[in-house]
DNA sequence: TTTATGTTCACCCTTATGGGTGAACATTAT
DNA sequence: ATAATGTTCACCCATAAGGGTGAACATAAA
């Protein structure tokens, strides 16, 4: 299957590293060796995170002589963002049929002491 | 790395058949033969990516005999939505900054017309 | 009871992930 | 020129994904 923009997107982010480096940089750019040594992982696996996030277009590499520094780049987030809004209503629906059945219980308990019927 | 709760979401979504599989259930509920039927996999195929999905609590599996009834649960796509939240100022700085960017330039040949210095 | 339908289970295959190591390459410092 | 630093490349390993097939299981229909 081709890798679509949300499939590397999401997939991207689905890793709690790949999070964590994407934190880490919206705090500050970094190198890759700088990167590397704020996680448990090598500094190859490290690269290699990095590499996916680039290819899902989070993160912007500049090279400047022999440091690569790395930026947060999260504009492709919009989509994803976008994508997941198509689904608000569902979970407010949701949000809101739970609210109304808590409204229901509680107003059921005072109907019942006006001596309304239930269920 | 145990898969934590947003592992699990972003993972389920970044499979273009999955994320068709929850719009699928955001028109109307349907058994798991009825998904398959809809899309160009085998039905075992269907059935471990609906696996996947209810892991990440996006789908609610309704067992009525035989049939095994799929409907969407979108709540768990808060959590995503949240998180994504986070980063909305960078790309938004970055959409701000380019406006600006473009104002600036913009002005720049105004200015320039002017008389003012470039660069 | 037998048959048909709906799902899953147990495998197989291929590719991608996440992790590691050591070597190679590029650049800066000595 | 040599040494040190920053990154990647080329592998190795284990596990999970995504796809498939055929058998087993559960329930409904004849």
């Amino acid at each position: 299957m081709t890798h679509g923009r949300l499939d590397l997107l999401f997939g991207a982010v689905s890793d709690p590293t790949r999070r964590a480096i994407l934190a880490r940089l919206a705090v500050k750019n970094a190198r890759v060796t700088e990167l590397a040594e704020d996680f448990p992982i090598s500094l190859n696996s490290t690269s290699k995170h990095i590499k996916m996030l680039e290819r899902a277009g989070l993160v912007h590499r500049l090279v400047v002589g022999r440091d690569h520094v790395l930026s947060l780049n999260a504009a492709p987030l919009r989509d994803a963002a976008a994508w997941i809004e198509t689904y608000r209503r569902f979970w407010e629906d949701r949000l809101a049929a739970l609210d109304a059945f808590v409204t229901a219980k509680r107003a059921g308990k005072t109907a019942t002491a006006k001596g309304r019927t239930r269920k």
